[in-house]
RNA sequence: AGGCCCGUAGCUCAAGUGGUAGAGCAGCCGACUCCAAAUCGGCAGGUUGGGGGUUCGAGUCCUCCCGGGCCUGCCA
């Protein structure tokens, strides 16, 4: 068992997941990966942000349902309970609270300045409140576990700079308490959508544009198969979009003496689509194969104990941190 | 609180004064290709936001409800 709160000597690093439902290849080779090598190193807090999926809309049988799709993933990815703490967000309500308090020290025009809530409105038909302030959320998602370290993409580093602001300006009202959060960027690769590889595998493109780690043996083959290569000229001696995806998902997956080989056969301009495809079809259903076997031994009445384990640790941390914040502010108790 | 506009296929939009709900893109299947792309051939796609009404007949007119946008007023 590890030891948390004060007696932890490892930095702590909070990240936060979308319940997106099951994980495609891309988070997998982008993020989660990543996720269980953080684990021996760091102290991790791992939360499913369902308060977050709830700023847009949404189903609510859907949320529940991908709530606990994306725990399964994550454990069959190698997130260990003895090692972590993974949980719901909702299921440790510090963080609304929290939250709430941040916004009372969150810059109006700091919220209106950040550009996913710009892209992420547009894309709304009803843009909502919770839209606007959700890095508000976020910051209180990590700096109520007093995480120094957050494992981001280039894409969040802004959420990440409101974070730091926004400690540094309670920080600065009500005595130190909140620990600058940094940006961990760790070199991610970005797996692109085998049928528009100039663009990132999501699961919000549609079915051709992403590889479950779930999808069936015959359908990872075919969606490699079909993958879009050569379109159009490009430049001597630069691989295509699509030719570059498959190179890099050969790279995560194959021995590298097999990369390698390919690379020069590339490099000779000897290179047959078709058996690289094949290739790296067979290496990447060889890759998955660990993952397929221990989400099917996972049981959903476990998993949702492991989560419910989580919370309580989680909740543990959090709530120290909440007391302390509502008593730097001057709620709650109301004889000094 | 009052007024105005809007809601049609997954998406963007069409359907003079009421008269068989369509197109482009996306999607699916096939041909071509080492695999793809492009191209070609084919297929599918809808309780027209919901209920009620007028009519021989309603996407279209009336009415109520739901949802979205805009203007004005009111209150601090």
């Amino acid at each position: 068992m590890i030891g948390f709160g004060s007696s932890s000597v490892k930095p702590i690093v909070l990240s936060g997941i979308q319940p997106t439902g099951t994980l495609h290849i891309g988070n997998y080779f982008g993020a989660v990966k990543n996720y269980v090598a953080l684990q021996d190193q760091y102290e991790c807090f791992y939360s499913i942000v369902d308060y977050h999926a709830i700023t847009v809309e949404h189903d609510p049988q859907e949320l529940r349902k991908n709530t606990l799709a994306m725990a399964i993933d994550l454990l069959a990815c190698g997130l260990d309970p003895k090692k972590c703490t993974l949980f719901v967000q909702s299921q440790v309500p510090e963080h609304t609270e929290l939250a709430w308090i941040l916004s009372a020290v969150t810059s109006y025009g700091d919220l209106q300045r950040m550009t996913q809530f710009k892209e992420k409105g547009e894309l709304q038909e009803f843009v909502s409140c919770g839209l606007f302030t959700y890095p508000v959320l976020q910051a209180a998602d990590i700096l109520i576990y007093k995480a120094s370290k957050v494992p981001v993409g280039e894409d969040q580093l802004q959420h990440i700079e409101l974070a730091r602001r926004i400690a540094r300006r309670f920080n600065s009202r009500f005595g130190e308490m909140f620990p600058e959060p940094e940006a961990l960027l760790t070199e991610a690769p970005r797996i692109m959508s085998p049928a528009d590889p100039t663009r990132k595998m999501s699961k919000s493109l549609g079915p051709k544009h992403y590889i479950a780690l779930t999808e069936p043996e015959e359908s990872i083959r075919e969606k490699i198969k079909t993958a879009v290569t050569d379109i159009g000229p490009r430049p001597e001696g630069e691989k295509s979009p699509g030719v570059a995806n498959l190179f890099l998902l050969l790279k995560l997956t194959a021995p590298r003496e097999i990369y390698e080989q390919f690379e020069a056969d590339y490099a000779k301009g000897m290179l047959k689509y078709e058996p690289l495809k094949r290739t790296v079809a067979e290496y990447l259903v060889k890759t998955l194969e660990p993952i397929r076997a221990r989400r099917a031994q996972l049981k959903e009445p476990e998993v949702k104990e492991i989560l419910y384990e989580g919370a309580k640790r989680a909740r543990a941390v959090a709530r120290k941190t909440l007391e302390e914040a509502r008593e730097r502010i001057g709620v709650g108790r109301l004889i000094a």
